[in-house]
RNA sequence: GAGCCUGUAGCUCAACGGCAGAGCGCCACACUGUGGCUGUGGAUGUUGUGGGUUCGAAACCCAUCAGGCUCCCCA
């Protein structure tokens, strides 16, 4: 055997079963997504650099990006998200779109990172966004979006969890603690390692970050206080709505919640797998003010979040919630008895399509036991055989495969024969 | 960018310095006009790749590629 040349790494091979995932996927996010009525779109799937090297985290853009130069000089990048695109589409035409403008993409993006488990460089995401409207009842509309797409892929909550935070509260809890500006980064990156170290250890880094005891006995309250949420009014209107929108069992408020400090500035939620072995986001998002100004648009203020296609397919595939693998779309086989009959049957095959069904015909004439063999695997419900003793009295064996019965029926009679055992499987 | 682990038949794995094996799958036959179930028989390999140590390497060493776990990061 001649050596493969392996494919790139961190890219993955979509075979029939891999790309049946793909699609299911892909379809249960487009139906969240209308049911709700936002309207599909796409960006570009290569970008300047610039583009990104406005808002975006350095790591991002020096490390985690595929850029190259392209023919003509510039430096190209493959998009390693979409947000920013977003943010030029919508400032480009600002004047004439129909606000409140409701988006969602599912699409390609790349990033060069070392892959490992719900991680690789090329994945597909979905973005869903809300712009022209500020107010809690739109937060609580995207989070529903996000809810509802849960409970289509039949996650329950008592498998898979939205985390609420709001940047607004914990502002004016920081501020009350008296932790500086400057100090916020430090704090929030505290905030998300809180899970990761030990307890002891995690104080020890705070009181290096600059903290003082009181500081940090005053930020491990505000982290403990579940209920904290009842003093901000936005929380308190976003729970009402999510209640109303009949989501409320999959969303918890919870103050460690962070999600950088970067463009987020009024809510934020994150999704996880409560009870698999993965413990990153399913997806995460929030409200974001000052984008489209960073691109040179009006002030605009949107809400959104990004769901990659690994880790939710990960998951499904370990709590055995995606449906069973249909190998041929076809849903009948006619068998090939021999070249005499070869035309024959071709022509039988297109009579049937022509009735609207998938139909296959085996495409050379060897032992019928093989062809049977054939169209088991591939999980075909219905066969048809057309031998000399059909083809002799004007008629052809239908045969239920999951049966085992088949009949003699005369070529009229044939599709309604054939839709007797669709239904039946 | 850092540390650790793994790579053997199509798949899951065994052999741990001395003849490369098992289960599943595959193929054939029983059943020359019919799949699944059963039985009998059969084929399978540059042990990821390249080098080194050794009388002898799948095993030990080095490099490299790929994957996994953790850290970093998560826009």
């Amino acid at each position: 055997m001649k050596k493969i040349i392996q494919a790139v790494k961190g890219t993955r091979e979509f075979y029939p079963e891999q790309m049946f995932l793909r699609n299911f996927i892909f379809e249960k996010v487009r139906d969240a997504s209308r049911a709700f009525g936002y309207q599909e779109w796409d960006g570009p799937f290569i970008e300047t650099i610039d583009l990104y090297a406005a808002k975006s985290g350095e790591e991002l853009v020096k490390k985690q990006s595929f850029t190259f130069e392209d023919r003509g000089g510039e430096l190209v990048t493959l998009r390693p998200e979409l947000t920013p695109s977003l943010a030029r589409m919508i400032a480009a035409k600002q004047g004439e779109l129909n606000f409140p403008v409701r988006w969602w993409s599912f699409g390609p993006f790349w990033r060069y990172e070392s892959p490992q488990k719900g991680r690789t460089r090329e994945f597909f995401q979905w973005n869903i966004d809300m712009l022209g409207v500020n107010s809690p009842e739109a937060d609580a509309e995207l989070i529903a979006v996000g809810a509802e797409f849960l409970r289509s892929v039949g996650l329950s909550p008592e498998r898979a969890l939205i985390y609420v935070n709001n940047r607004r509260l914990m502002d004016s809890e920081f501020d009350a603690l008296d932790i500086s500006k400057e100090k916020r980064l430090d704090v929030s990156n505290l905030v998300d390692r809180r899970t990761k170290m030990e307890p002891a250890k995690w104080d020890a880094y705070a009181l290096e970050l600059g903290l003082t005891q009181s500081q940090l006995d005053g930020l491990k309250d505000i982290l403990g206080n579940f209920k904290l949420w009842k003093k901000s009014d936005e929380l308190t209107r976003l729970f009402a709505a999510l209640e109303v929108l009949g989501v409320k069992e999959y969303v918890k408020f919870d103050p460690n919640i962070m999600r950088g400090l970067l463009y987020y500035t009024g809510t934020v939620f994150e999704a996880f797998d409560t009870s698999g072995s993965l413990k990153r986001a399913i997806f995460g998002g929030g409200r974001y003010d000052s984008l489209l100004a960073d691109v040179g648009g009006q002030p605009l203020s949107g809400v959104g979040f990004a769901m990659g296609d690994v880790v939710i397919g990960i998951i499904l595939q370990e709590a055995s919630l995606v449906p069973e693998f249909e190998p041929s779309p076809a849903q009948v086989l006619v068998t090939l008895f021999d070249e005499k009959l070869w035309l024959e049957s071709y022509n039988l095959a297109a009579e049937i399509r022509n009735a609207g069904l998938n139909v296959m015909v085996f495409p050379e004439p060897v032992k019928l036991q093989k062809q049977f063999k054939f169209a088991d695997k591939m999980k075909i419900k219905a066969a048809l055989v057309l031998g000399p003793d059909e083809a002799g009295k004007g008629k052809v064996v239908v045969k239920d495969l999951s049966k085992g019965e088949q009949v003699q029926v005369t070529r009229e009679a044939i599709v309604d024969e054939i839709r007797k055992i669709l239904r039946a499987a």
